[in-house]
DNA sequence: TGACAATGTTCGGGTATCCGAACATTGCTC
DNA sequence: GAGCAATGTTCGGATACCCGAACATTGTCA
């Protein structure tokens, strides 16, 4: 259960600024919020959490760290299972969320291993290393990248398959390149440039706000 | 939990003739026995398994498919774990034994189809196939071979680590060719002869009876 | 600033699993 | 076949989750 908080917590934050909202916890985890409010404080107990009372959840080292080790754990299960196992991008997110559990710390270092120790999971997310340490990112949200600008991709939310093969079958993959060619508000739509690896001519895409909340880029320099 | 107990009653009949005991099943899962006893009423419930009072424990058919399926989970597991991510024999029961309980169905077909469907996991047990049908294998036990008579090592027990590595040591194997040469019963000692596959001459090694009874040999025509 | 919406906490209660101790049954031995 | 050891069941109680409803706090907006 621990488990499954603390990497909440971390994610909640990977990617924001604000500190996670209890309410968010229950989100991500699937539960009512008055049982994350009861299991908060048994992980303050545990010196895994500090909780001020109605107010901001953040992580203890003790807990990031344990945090961190999980979200190794399912990068590294999602790696494996796309290069070794034949799954599509879109359908191991599930399943490393239920190994992740299962798995020795045994089992995580051989595919670690037998990858050659990946530095990027399927969707682009940083496979922190056995020792905790963590890259950063410059990557930015592509929802909030000004018109006129672009970059590449280097992150896509692994939270929806359904979104992730809406995206695949428009040509949205990691490391994609693409532009703002312009953003119409009312109509809740960015218009894209995208140029694919291989072929010089960029295409034209619109894409739906939400589908870009879930894209990061790495802007041009 | 279901599935623990299943297996475990599937388990304890493999190799034996008589009815699982409430006993036995709590001695292979870890729990009092009074734990069982209450846990068998809601496999009993759930048209899992038979139980008379102060009786024999048996399978449903229903109980039976369930408990194959998941003794196939463990096998393959052990077998992808040896083959492909570099585990020795000894080390992989209790890996599997995680993994089978997270691990989907998916999964499951993939690393079956990736050893390209094997029919024995690392230690000569038979893999079930994925519509439930198991084979039947003639093997009998080590310890109750006659003297002067001789077999293939088909199965040697997983369940203890410390025994493989002996085993290992002294050269049983799955598929050395043994024979009892003598049988000191007071000192609860084999003599076995043994060929390893490819040199000819035939070594002699001394086995504890309990250690015996960790192997099954299929016999000499 | 007062009222309401959003958010978080507490409380009572439900389920599943575990255990040990007391009790029941079975079966072996003399 | 009486008695005892081995085995199995029942019972009361602990823990760890989960929930919804009632209550508390915070923040927002007129």
């Amino acid at each position: 259960m621990a488990q499954d908080y603390v990497s909440a917590i971390w994610k909640a934050e990977e990617w924001s600024d604000e500190h996670a909202a209890a309410g968010d916890i229950a989100a991500r985890l699937g539960v009512a919020t008055s049982t994350v409010s009861g299991n908060l404080k048994k992980l303050v107990a545990d010196g895994l959490v500090e909780h001020e009372r109605y107010g901001a959840v953040t992580l203890t080292s003790d807990g990031r760290a344990a945090a961190v080790q999980m979200v190794r754990r399912h990068r590294l299960l999602e790696s494996y299972l796309v290069e070794r196992l034949g799954y599509g991008w879109d359908e191991v997110h599930d399943e490393a969320e239920h190994l992740e559990h299962a798995a020795s710390e045994t089992f995580i270092d051989r595919i670690d291993q037998e990858l050659g120790f990946p530095e990027r999971d399927p969707h682009g997310d940083l496979i922190p290393r056995r020792d905790g340490r963590v890259s950063t990112s410059d990557a930015v949200n592509l929802a909030d990248l000004a018109v006129g600008t672009g970059g590449t991709i280097a992150r896509i939310s692994d939270e929806d398959p359904a979104l992730l093969r809406y995206l695949g079958t428009h040509g949205i993959v990691l490391d994609t390149r693409v532009s703002v060619r312009d953003r119409v508000e009312v109509a809740g739509v960015l218009v894209l440039g995208r140029e694919s690896g291989e072929t010089g001519r960029p295409l034209e895409t619109e894409l739906g706000v939400l589908a870009a909340r879930a894209i990061w880029v790495t802007p041009d320099d």
